[in-house]
DNA sequence: AACTATTTATAAGA
DNA sequence: TTCTTATAAATAGTT
């Protein structure tokens, strides 16, 4: 659409790149607000140019769209960012099942009964586990 | 454009808001491929219809554009999802650094100079803390 | 699902 | 960059 046709394949010359993008840019944003509208649709569009520039619209807040997309894309988008969460969750509950442990062996025998070395291992390991995170 | 100018706001007529959603639904997306290819950009694309039915595309892995977003937007995507996790970790971190202080207190002394109700009072903390997950 | 009259988007030029 | 305009492309209403 314009006074040429073009083929759909990278434009070498920058300037042009840059300007057909600007303009492209526009229009798709301008049909995502459209067809939003119009069609009482949910939309999320990102783009980003090659130079890192981002622009993005969203019919409503990008989160609740991003959340809907993960429920039906089936795709494991969150995962990765969830992973380290889950292992520190998984770590703090071992350390705790462990204090638990030593609680109720303390708590069943007089602490006299725990060596001076026992003591030792049990406190080195409460504060291992208390600083590694 | 096409044989009559239209406003851009809701169509009520169920039947052409489906025909036009379909319509525009597929130039929208054929636009976001072709200023991918022309200059070189990355593109997302959500569309959700009324129906609840999606359409996506992108022109790089999806986590990948939403990871870019998330940096350059400064908007919090992935809180309210995070939200429950660092709860959760805060609170087992909490009955972790509680254990670690009834342990320290019971290392220092000998188990029987607390009495009966303390004891009690030290169990019954760790299980419920131990329980609510 | 096709068709086509119009509107809209935009490529090239200024 | 912004404006202009000839032409390509999208699409609203129709069949």
């Amino acid at each position: 659409m314009g006074r040429g046709k073009i083929e759909i394949k990278r434009i070498e010359n920058l300037s042009n790149r840059q300007v057909t993008y600007s303009k492209r840019r526009n229009g798709l944003i301008k049909k995502a607000k459209e067809i939003a509208v119009l069609c009482d649709a949910k939309v999320s569009l990102i783009i980003f140019a090659t130079s890192g520039k981002m622009h993005d619209y969203s019919s409503a807040p990008m989160f609740e769209i991003l959340e809907a997309y993960h429920k039906q894309s089936g795709k494991k988008l969150w995962d990765a960012k969830h992973e380290n969460l889950y292992n520190e969750i998984d770590r703090i509950k071992k350390e705790n099942d462990s204090m638990q442990i030593k609680l109720r062996h303390l708590k069943g025998e007089d602490v006299t009964s725990l060596n001076h070395k026992e003591l030792m291992a049990l406190e080195d390991a409460l504060e291992n586990g208390l600083t590694v995170r």
